[in-house]
DNA sequence: TTTCGGAGTTCCTTGAAGAGACTCAGGAAC
DNA sequence: GTTCCTGAGTCTCTTCAAGGAACTCCGAAA
């Protein structure tokens, strides 16, 4: 964990960096989504120190991210994705999206997505929810906001 | 930086947090983004150890995601997003999403996004590359790739 | 010839990540 | 009833990255 406190940044990048930006993070609530919901699985998936991964999932329960269920009446859990990491997740997928293009070298990607409205193999494109057109780094002007620092 | 050699993984989460996942580099990004193109601004801006931020500079270079350009006879550089790190750019737009859903409080979004195509202040909506159709985290299902470890 | 300012580099301290052993609780086996 | 097993952590120790601050280097201006 960096020492430095991103979370009191008045920048929405550094605000999710606090909750999101520790080493192994992404890679925990992308275990999760694909249905790696127990301690031990996603420890032996990834490989992560037994300490780290403890730290790593309190954090994310206390962020809202992740919510922690009883499922034997052993003190065993499972931890899933609350509707706001869900929402987390559309991140990860448009880093997958970056990833795919200008890493994934010949061998291609390593996982597909497949849409259900289409039913097609796909990709996200982001586009502005105003109008519906491609919204990418080139097609916007940043403004300071309301709650931009003194 | 995580010991963790995150780049090696058949993931492309892991392989992007391989370029941009260690502390700091997507606020080095969102700085330059802005036009902060020289190391004592971003060094100010952010309040980060100089040694850290040369570290990250030449690691963002190296991964083709920022360039290193001179302007001045003196050995003075700025440094620039590639077309791969402008692509980069659109992570963190999501990611500003996010944090502005989330976790902007009272206060509201600290920064704003004017889409050049319809002229208003928007945000960005993940939509399939194929339909059009919104695309998120519930909208899909995950296929191994061709990419995917044996 | 000295001064200045941008862009690093060096050094030391602190603290997070890695690795692996240990603990604890409840159920199953004997 | 005692022992074993298993999932989910905790503890401890070592190593290496981040923070902070001083130092260097280089060309230009005074």
């Amino acid at each position: 964990m960096q020492r430095t406190n991103f979370g009191d940044m008045a920048c929405s990048i550094a605000r999710t960096l606090d909750v999101v930006g520790e080493p192994w993070s992404p890679l925990v609530i992308r275990d999760v989504y694909v249905g790696m919901n127990r301690f031990e699985q996603i420890q032996q998936d990834l490989g992560i120190s037994r300490k780290v991964l403890t730290e790593r999932l309190n954090h994310l329960v206390e962020h809202g991210v992740l919510e922690r269920r009883p499922y034997d009446n052993r003190p065993r859990f499972e931890y899933h994705l609350t509707p706001r990491g869900l929402e987390l997740f559309d991140v990860l997928m448009v880093m997958v999206g970056w990833g795919d293009k200008w890493l994934a070298g010949d061998a291609g990607p390593p996982v597909l997505y497949r849409h259900h409205a289409c039913g097609e193999v796909s990709r996200v494109e982001p586009t502005c929810a105003n109008c519906g057109e491609p919204m990418h780094a080139t097609d916007i002007d940043v403004l300071p906001g309301p709650g931009a620092a003194a």
